[in-house]
DNA sequence: TCAACATTTCAAGGATTATTGAAATATGGA
DNA sequence: TCCATATTTCAATAATCCTTGAAATGTTGA
């Protein structure tokens, strides 16, 4: 993740129905949901929902795929923790013991953790 | 951290001079930096700086602090590491299988890392 | 008090981004 | 083939955000 990717990202982000839809596909986990579908949960239009799950493939959050009629987005993981990790990778070099908070907080889910923070 | 707020840091973050000051405070650590010589090695104008200074300030992402003629600048880690946490808790209750990566990128700096990703 | 410094505020303009509805494209079934 | 479904594209408008330079504010030292 360089500097150009995490910009477009945080800019994907920053929308209400994007930063929406980014949540409700992490959720939904691998098998996604059609373009209809969160469409239809959030009430948005057709052609707007359509307009913003483009912006989120251009930032490179989601990914697409046809299945029949329909085309199914689904986060992508991968992008969300590259993110994550630019957020902290100066901090990192720079002041561990400052921002060790923040990473803790981030390992709710890591391998081994029990419980959500 | 709820949405509105997320929201708001993320659209503080999408912009190139504001994810610069970020940056470069992060690794400035607790120390901070005035104003002025942000917008020095930014190459940016007065006016300018201030502009995405207090743009940054509304997001709650930076602090700031009188220091005899200089304004002193801070990252605010606790409103980082929250957004790390936005970013990872629907996964964490949902499919914490498919993002453990991303959790363990963030670990870089946990307390016990050794050495950054 | 005055002058220099550090920063912010303000208004104007330019640039980017969001919303809307209508038309276009693609798919599957009768 | 024809129709209904699912989604995207397009053009126009509206809204938001960024940049600029000039003027204002607050601070320090002579």
């Amino acid at each position: 993740m360089d500097e150009r990717q995490a910009l477009a990202s945080f800019g994907a982000l920053s929308q209400e129905t994007r930063l929406q839809i980014v949540r409700m596909l992490v959720v939904a986990g691998p098998d996604g949901m059609a373009a209809g579908t969160i469409a239809e949960k959030l009430e948005v239009s057709p052609s707007n929902i359509s307009f913003h799950l483009k912006e989120l493939d251009r930032a490179g959050l989601v990914s697409q795929q046809r299945e029949a009629r329909s085309i199914i987005y689904t986060a992508n993981f991968d992008a969300l923790g590259g993110l994550v990790r630019f957020l902290m990778e100066d901090c990192c070099a720079g002041h561990p013991e400052v921002c060790a908070p923040a990473a803790k907080a981030a390992a709710c889910c890591a391998p081994g953790a029990e419980k959500n923070q």
